[in-house]
DNA sequence: AGTTGGTATGTTACAAGTAACATTTTATTT
DNA sequence: AAATAAAATGTTACTTGTAACATACCAACT
């Protein structure tokens, strides 16, 4: 029972009676092959049925076009709108996005980044700003151009698009104290490097209005409940936390569900706030108080910015440093 | 300024002053090597920074040990669950995913499978029953096994992992007549197959017990506030709905939301359903009815069967036809 | 010393497509 | 009809890693 092996370009040649060539020539330039021709070589393909073979491309340093993106999680939703934003502007210039995943883990990062550069990719988008010293090591030596998004806070290896996650954190928690709260608790999880610069943006602010920085950590993984189990905590470790200042939407989501179930009132006994503004916190009762982040745009300008950078001639790695920066908003919605 | 272009085995190999061949075995079986030579080229490797080249192993028709996954939309929670099913099976057994979104098109499934097989990919999922011709074609001469996931109702090409839309929504619909309710519509958004075999389900439990079907349907993509929309739709429309079928849990939540801002009492005065039984839902109050799919174990099942197919010698194209029915459950929670 | 066996390394060929150059065929001009 | 140009097709070489086979070298044994 053998497989029906896959035709190549000789198959399609061998059944015309030309060289591989001509075939190629006929996918490529068809201009160039003679009508005559074309219509066998046309005929020969739709029996055989041709599927390209990326294996020469590779081979021949010739442009891969895709490009890799590493996002730490797929369950994010933070990532799916800066995926689309990269995938706009790629997709209609011919690039295909070659996806993975590496659950904030920089040794997992390490093994997709050399996976993405196994298969050539022109360019590099990455969602974080620490690496393994390889990592580093490796893409320098690949010579291939990227990007590193969502974080500004952090000196990128060439170029970074995003925000500064400890100034918003700042401003969200400055923002709060002017509405007059002051048992302002923060809550985190996974406790990711981003979970880290918003402590420290609160952090800051707090010691600047004299107030002392309190906080309910964990390194679990967000989720909803898990938000539904932080507030209780926060109450029992802080008896008069006034106000939740979530290291994301999910986690303020499941607390304020949690304050519902409690019959704790938001705003009124309890501000909650979130981080990125996804759409189930603005579409929930109360409307939930987010700092909101531009993400598909940062994967608009991340696309941008790689593309014409494979498509220049300078060598990626040499002396390039750039920060663009795409802004947030503050938005204290009804939960504060 | 001339690019630091990727070292080759060559490199290496002109470094330490031996052949490819030996710095080829290095890395596949390094006690083949002697000590001494072993030493050097992990020194050249050092400072060369040699990093791994697919080309030649899709060349030589060699397994490329990654495996193909289409998802309609990377947005929909749905598909990160079945993902992180896969790879929990698919990862440890050493085969990295090739991950590729098609939003819901067919056109474009049949570009990225084209996609997907130019770089040799072993096997293939795909999240849809409905496929181009040259899909099926593509497919077919490639010999890669194929798995469909998420439904069972259509007759597979070789092998579908997932359960029966149609039946799902007919037992929930059945369940909710059970319950009292009498003018129930069902809320479809995007038209997909999937929302289409749902309506059926739905229909044919209603008619089955003489009540008329209603329906109000769009094909916009799903959102929240797409689910406040309609449900406002329904009750102009038919205004005496008591019970929202939502073909998703996006919807429902957002038809609660709406509710809860137009002081509709759910479930007293508007019963709300959704589908698939997300965190989310789970975690709201009122909690979501809905029905609880095991996108998990679809994954799982299917990244298991994908490789089991994938080291067995048999072509994967003949007359393979079987229905893996990973079940459901009608789960009624507090809003209906 | 010569044979055997084992270990370490080298040589050759190959996979699929394409750029660059070479050759053949056809059309056009004188 | 011969000369020239243009179009169509062919040939060769190249890209990288590895399987399969070949060779070289050294140690151990008769």
């Amino acid at each position: 029972m053998k497989k029906n092996k896959r035709s190549s370009l000789q198959d399609i040649a061998d059944a015309v009676g030309v060289t591989k060539m001509t075939v190629s020539r006929y996918l490529r330039n068809p201009e160039k092959v003679s009508e005559s021709t074309r219509t066998k070589i046309s005929a020969a393909i739709d029996t055989l049925g041709y599927i390209a073979n990326k294996a020469p491309d590779l081979l021949s340093n010739a442009k891969s076009y895709s490009i890799g993106v590493l996002v730490p999680s797929l369950t994010n939703h933070v990532f799916a709108q800066v995926i689309r934003g990269i995938e706009d502007v790629t997709g209609p210039a011919g690039y295909q996005t070659m996806l993975a995943h590496y659950g904030y883990n920089p040794e997992i990062e390490e093994k997709r980044v050399e996976y993405l550069l196994s298969y050539h990719v022109d360019g590099l988008i990455l969602s974080e700003t620490t690496h393994t010293d390889r990592t580093l090591k490796m893409i320098e030596m690949s010579g291939v151009p990227v990007i590193e998004i969502m974080d500004t806070h952090h000196s990128p290896m060439q170029q970074a698009v995003g925000f500064d996650n400890v100034k918003a954190a700042f401003d969200m928690t400055t923002a709060l104290l002017n509405k007059g709260y002051r048992n302002i608790v923060y809550i985190g999880a996974r406790l990711d490097v981003r979970t880290r610069l918003k402590f420290q943006g609160y952090s800051d602010a707090m010691l600047a209005k004299g107030f002392t920085p309190k906080s309910v950590m964990t390194d679990q993984a967000s989720s909803y409940s898990l938000g539904a189990e932080l507030l209780q905590k926060a109450r029992t470790d802080y008896p008069n936390t006034d106000c939740l200042f979530c290291t994301n939407d999910d986690l303020a989501i499941g607390a304020i569900f949690e304050c519902q179930r409690s019959n704790i009132l938001v705003p009124s006994q309890m501000g909650v706030v979130g981080f990125h503004g996804h759409d189930i916190g603005q579409a929930m009762v109360p409307q939930l108080a987010s700092v909101i982040t531009p993400r598909y745009q940062i994967g608009n300008v991340a696309g941008r910015e790689l593309l014409s950078r494979i498509n220049s001639d300078l060598d990626a790695s040499i002396n390039y440093k750039q920060v663009i920066d795409s802004g947030y908003i503050v938005h204290l919605g009804e939960s504060v």
